[in-house]
DNA sequence: TAAAATTACTACAACGTTTTCGTGTTGATA
DNA sequence: TATCAACACGAAAACGTTGTAGTAATTTTA
């Protein structure tokens, strides 16, 4: 019922300009202190509350940030989120979450929509399709028009922004390296295809892992899978057929380190189904600490990401920059953070 | 580098107004096609976006709104996040998230920090510190100021506004029901403390199928857990010693209802543990349905909440409301909509 | 006691739009 | 040829702030 009070309202009512309202509730020392008094007195009453909107167009900043991520149902995501969230609260700013459903047309309009005033920066990890598109367009745009970007997890190296990582190559190589090192032989990997920047990765951790320890690798021990469709759970028993196979073909596989939590998940499931004993005869590490590897049985080993702290991360430098343009200093060149990862070590390992 | 190029620029430019930049823009007949062309030409050219800030400040609407929510960690939550977005993107609306982190304070710093204007609307899932503490004075502060709000899931009767919730007794009633159609005679309840209104109702549920079934309840096989660090890690092992305790005293439980997923899977885990076989000596069904009900094994049978259709519906009542204001219409009286609930069976019962 | 300085305000422009109300040209009408 | 629409555009206000640049009135200084 109320309408919001304004500085206008506050000023007629109290017989003063809008300008020392104003000033009066910043303290400003050009007003007498029986005037503040009187007008803070007022504004309290009144419940006045400067609105926002007319803050962010007199300052041309808005104090809220857009995170552009594939799809939020996604544990990783997820927590990337709360600690972008968490950090952004502290100093002041809101999120904007944009969901691409690991669209690109989606990722472009919901950066269109964000772009034009509304937010002062943005954090992304990109969609599937635009890693396989490669178009990037709206991504340098953006820089173009000066609105900071953040990139973390599914980036691409030429758009010269910030970036948050994690060490995907290190992370995998002690994955597979701790596999071996705890008594597994034959060693296959359960991952995406390459145009998943990630999958890639890991895959070449893999097989370093393998060099190191002077394994020559099988190309039948990799598995790719076209995840077009990866959180649809019809889709999963395409995946379960496939490691079902793989274990068939290769009975004595004693270790498989997957690329993401669902994979190692699905892969312990068939191995149980097929009697296989997890960690005795099979041990296996997946990517991505998440809800899934803690309440499997066993419970999953795992190389944590730290979604958190990317976030958190990701919010700070992007922070930063909007500040660094705000007060017009020359821009620092682009800093690509990475976020060492942990191996949590849990029932599916020796 | 290039700043945004307003309707002032393109004025400038042009040699014209900047009112018939912007009428020419919006096809009014007062300009004339040829400068309409021109100046149509001419924006795109440079790219010309209108600024949302200024639209929002204009028009009194921000075309975003506010979801606070009590954690992102949460499969549930996220679902419901993901049918808001879904839903209000086809409306033209962005979605800020809020994180109340389960605590009362920051619930109402983040409602005040979007209420400044900053959105059109709030849909809110309280925080159990407020469920606590029965404050809901930023409830009705946000709608005296003629802010629509929309709670769902946790809910308060006494807020007279829409409300999205599912059954929770019916949904509690039919699954505890059908676990004694399938043949438990003995089926123990994993709730919350009672001040969370939906354990209260699931358990509500629960004592009516026993009811109807001719079953007089025991107290000992209603085990409130102490959810207050529910998702914390380190405390899972309270609620595993707990239920451990319930099957050790009671050996003939051959029923479990958890009124969440976690809880269930919990459950589940330790009766592995105590060799007991699922679902031939025990069946177990959870509430809401999740990943880790999905990926189980057993797969959890469940019931689902359906998430992302109460987010949708949500966001539509919202939305509703948010154009019934800007029309002036009369209010209509608030509703509340239940989502129906599924029973999703799987390997966990027979 | 006139000039300078201080005090306590107010007016106004600006942020980028939209929209209402003019207003100066045309061309048609009487 | 005066009158009047119709046409095509411009000026200005408004949304709610902030900050700069005045400006009266009072007080200090020389």
């Amino acid at each position: 019922m109320k309408k919001r009070v304004t500085l206008k309202e506050l000023a007629r009512e109290l017989d003063v300009s809008i300008s020392t309202v104003s000033k009066a509730l910043k303290n400003s020392p050009e007003i007498s202190q029986d005037t503040i008094d009187k007008v803070k007195a007022f504004a309290k009453l009144l419940k006045y509350r400067p609105n926002n909107i007319a803050l962010s167009l007199k300052n041309r900043k808005t104090k809220t940030i857009g995170i552009i991520i594939p799809d939020i149902v996604h544990h990783f995501f997820t927590k990337v989120i709360k600690g972008v969230e968490n950090y952004a609260n502290t100093k002041g700013y809101n999120v904007i979450v944009g969901l691409s459903n690991e669209s690109f047309s989606n990722e472009v309009i919901n950066m269109e929509m964000l772009a034009n005033g509304s937010i002062d920066g943005f954090i992304v990890s990109m969609s599937r399709e635009t890693m396989q598109r490669q178009d990037y367009q709206h991504f340098t745009e953006t820089l173009d028009e000066d609105i900071p970007l953040v990139m973390f997890d599914r980036i691409v190296a030429e758009i010269p922004c910030d970036k948050v990582i994690v060490d995907d190559t290190k992370g995998a190589r002690i994955a597979v390296d701790t596999l071996i090192k705890k008594g597994s032989k034959k060693v296959a990997i359960i991952t995406t295809k390459d145009y998943i920047s990630v999958g890639r990765l890991r895959t070449k951790g893999y097989l370093e892992a393998l060099k190191s320890n002077g394994i020559n690798p099988s190309s039948e021990l990799i598995l790719k899978i076209d995840d077009d469709l990866l959180y649809e759970e019809d889709h999963l028993g395409v995946i379960e057929k496939q490691v079902r196979e793989l274990l068939l073909l290769h009975t004595d596989v004693d270790g498989i380190f997957a690329v993401n939590e669902l994979y190692a998940i699905v892969a312990m499931k068939v191995a149980k189904e097929m009697g296989i004993e997890i960690p005795t005869d099979l041990q296996v590490i997946g990517f991505t600490d998440g809800m899934l590897s803690k309440h499997a049985t066993p419970a999953l080993s795992t190389v944590s990401q730290h979604g958190e702290a990317m976030g958190a991360k990701a919010a700070e430098l992007l922070i930063q920059r909007i500040n660094e343009r705000i007060e017009d200093k020359a821009k620092s060149p682009s800093k690509t953070v990475v976020i060492s990862t942990d191996l949590i070590s849990r029932g599916s390992t020796k």
